[in-house]
DNA sequence: GCGACTTTGTGCATTTGTTCACAAGAGCGT
DNA sequence: ACGCTCTTGTGAACAAATGCACAAAGTCGC
């Protein structure tokens, strides 16, 4: 196993949850035509301290230069790299109502990286509908468009109700990464990843927060009573 | 202050991400009419280990009965409370494209805790328009549709290049929690919250797993020839 | 009532992640 | 060549989160 490899294998959770931050932020600089950037402006720009933006890089390996800051074009490539993005993913979409649509034609699989090769949908109505250059599938195309052996990442925006069936048969078809719109958890075998993004989630949490706010509001005027 | 509220203020924040989740498949509980459940079995429904559901929730008091298991309405209460959700929040969308209109139609919403009281959108050609119960107005009209002294959260759905314009505008409205569907990380002055929601991280990390795999499936083939 | 059995709640050890603070480099002017 | 200034990379201290294992506390059958 090389050297390289190995420092790849151990970047911690924590640190490749954040890398796609970074990188967002140097195609920002890299659109203004900014060619080197110190820890402290991409920290700043990717809302991160610049403790944890060196740590999080030396991970990667020693790209900086001290004194002066990174190369924008190069730091680009490593993180892309690490990422695993030097080339692109064939990502499938299955659900095609309102979310499903929207994540066909948002502008985050046109970042270098991703290409959608196939939407599907379990509604007869919507099958054959056409959207940007592709056509909507039924489910029983699905072996078709996975090619056996290349990896390949499915995205579940169908209902809560048939969440877990479709991510079953993305499973059985050989699909080995998956990310669920859907609002319910889904179990997937061991070996299988799975993500979750879920709207209902993030607005509970600030929920939570924008509570303790005002609990803490509250507690201050007790304290000034009492 | 009470020791209720002193329990509730130091609830983890990993704890406090992971509430949702338990409070969603308690509902698929209720709904399936199950009246009490282990820490084995609704932590399996919600994807945790039972030892992590525990102590997350003993953050919240002790709510369990030892040899049986959780009152599934009294847990569900109880979570609700410490997510604050008792009460509606309400919310305001803005940016009315594919993303904002999926938002706005989502059930995600309808789940108890939440509702949208306000859509908005730069465009003239869009204001106007009715989706389900709301029309959409333009930005100029923020500040009316926030009730000063009123919590309130702010959903930015635009493109990337408005996404920091809007979050100023909405935290000089005196939205405090803004959640960032925008492909750009946004600065927000401190004591407003901000949560981010982004289809490329969630894919980049994704693409990174999928990486790690195919290198281990290399490494091993060249330890069997070595 | 009492013992067998079940499942919670939690103290403790371990792992993972963050922050601090500074030595080690690298460029620059003289 | 040398010292000055800047910024990285990292060891070490600190903090947060996780996982383990079991005592505590309940139910149930008899």
């Amino acid at each position: 196993m090389s050297v390289d490899q190995a420092a790849k294998r151990d970047i911690p959770d924590a640190t490749v949850a954040r890398l796609p931050g970074y990188l967002r932020a140097l195609g920002q600089l890299t659109a203004q035509d900014v060619l080197s950037v110190s820890s402290e402006e991409l920290a700043y720009s990717a809302g991160v301290s610049s403790a944890k933006l060196r740590k999080d890089l030396s991970h990667l390996g020693s790209y900086g230069v001290r004194g002066v800051g990174y190369d924008v074009a190069h730091l680009t490539y490593q993180i892309s790299r690490a990422l695993g993005l030097t080339h692109d993913w064939p990502v499938i979409i299955v659900g095609m109502g309102n979310l499903g649509r929207a994540l066909a034609s948002y502008g985050g699989f046109a970042t270098k990286g991703f290409k959608v090769v196939a939407l599907l949908d379990r509604d007869p109505q919507l099958v054959g509908d056409r959207l940007d250059d592709l056509t909507i599938q039924p489910m029983d195309e699905l072996a078709d468009v996975v090619t056996p052996g290349e990896a390949c990442i499915g995205v579940v925006a169908t209902p809560a109700a048939s969440a877990q069936d479709v991510a079953d048969l993305l499973v059985t078809a050989g699909v080995s990464s998956i990310l669920n719109f859907a609002a319910t958890a889904i179990q997937v075998p061991e070996g299988v990843h799975m993500r979750k993004v879920d709207l209902s989630t993030e607005l509970q949490i600030l929920a939570f927060h924008e509570q303790q706010r005002s609990g803490a509001v509250s507690d201050e005027l007790l304290e000034e009573i009492g």
